[in-house]
DNA sequence: ACATAAGGATCGTTGAACAATTCGACAAGA
DNA sequence: TCTTGTCGAATTGTTCAACGATCCTTATGT
């Protein structure tokens, strides 16, 4: 048996190899992954706002799924950063701190200037210039909700510079909580503008290979960003 | 109630500040948490071996739970990396590929990398030396394990220098599936000895602020722990 | 005004139940 | 001999009802 299993993993030219690359389309999601995806949507989008409670009863009853199930999808987004978890009191949508915002953009500065660093593919880079040319259709459509998503894949596209799956996952995360705090940005255009001419110059950076510079450039962007977000968060608190 | 809660947030100089650096250890936790501990503590230990599949009914019955807070259990160590739930199959011990491990120390030298860049304050420099003393005074006795764990404890304080709590748990995360490796390595002393020496030169480096060539020495640090461990693991494969 | 006690709501956990799925064994057929 | 089809045992996925524990609010008394 053991030999039957090294045929197939040695036949890596086999006609079989396009199969085994689709195998993780085919792993099913159970019911709570599924109920989790629907809440994670809902609460990125702001459906859910910030600090309220999610009953599990109530949400249980609604989804037309046992509170055994639900509870399972609430630990997968608490462990996410997406919902908070108290003791004998329930979940509630997560409240950011300022202080978690500065922390989630000294992690950006961290992972993202790493990324800067590496020699990009051409592949890489297409994806990169896909997305920034997105945004920039979308600021000249007025979509500036548009402008928001293609600036998230532009940065999402950087961190795949780095070559980990883990790192990306790790920015996925970091980008589903940065979602709870866009939301009090009330004026999307003033927060997403600025930044469009700057991915172009990112980009320009990196096609013309210079790391030093487009880490430097990145450095005061996520400055920036970080402070036009904190001005806006901090009267809240 | 607000001006409560700011008071106590504001008097960071009060008597009650220590108490307050306490309240995470005061959180009650849940069974399901507790069982996670439980397993979490089994599986780096090397008792329940990877690619092992860990019954529901055996653990469930075995911990005197229910199967349900089991599974509560399960999931958070799924999330964590230490668990492969398969749909219908069951939950097994991870089994990391060399790819898994390529991929850890690439997080590794980028959330290191970046840490080791930092001027570190007196009290961070104080909790790095203590770990090098320990790694030096275990390998004097013999106790290679203690070793590793002082090693750990090194790499965690490094961690530290980036002042992100969401890098420290990154890394806490990423020792505790490196951890699922080192049980490979059937000579700890081969595989410690030669970093104990390296932890103080770093140390060093730190000490003496010379950023730069720490995170060159840092990054060949890396490259070199992980041949080693990558050496003893592919034969497996 | 303040401390205390009572009550309701919700969570945490359990145990049992049933459907769905997997896996191995065994038989039938080429 | 190898492949394929089928059956049944074992395990997981999910639901449900129940009860104790905990929290929050409100009422009560001083």
């Amino acid at each position: 048996m053991d030999d039957f299993l090294l045929t197939v993993d040695d036949a890596a030219d086999s006609p079989l190899a396009d199969l085994e690359h689709d195998r993780s389309r085919l792993g099913r999601t159970s019911t709570a992954e599924r109920v989790a995806d629907i809440l994670r949507d809902r609460v990125t989008e702001g459906f859910f706002e910030p600090g309220q409670r999610l009953s599990e009863e109530a949400i249980a009853d609604a989804l037309g799924v046992s509170r055994n199930t639900l509870r399972e999808a609430f630990r997968l987004l608490g462990h996410e950063g997406l919902l908070d978890h108290r003791l004998n009191r329930g979940v509630f949508v997560r409240i950011l701190s300022a202080q978690d915002v500065a922390d989630l953009y000294r992690v950006r500065r961290v992972i993202e200037g790493a990324a800067v660093r590496r020699r990009p593919s051409g592949q890489e880079l297409a994806v990169i210039r896909q997305a920034v040319a997105d945004a920039e259709r979308a600021a000249a459509d007025d979509d500036w909700r548009g402008v928001g998503t293609a600036n998230i894949r532009f940065h999402q596209a950087l961190v795949t510079l780095n070559q980990s799956p883990r790192l990306d996952e790790t920015m996925r995360q970091l980008l589903a909580e940065l979602r709870l705090v866009f939301h009090v940005m009330k004026n999307p255009r003033a927060f997403h503008e600025p930044f469009v001419t700057r991915n172009r110059k990112l980009l320009e950076l990196l096609e013309a290979d210079r790391p030093d510079e487009a880490a430097a450039f990145l450095d005061a962007y996520l400055d920036d960003a970080e402070q036009l977000l904190v001005r806006a968060y901090a009267p809240n608190r």
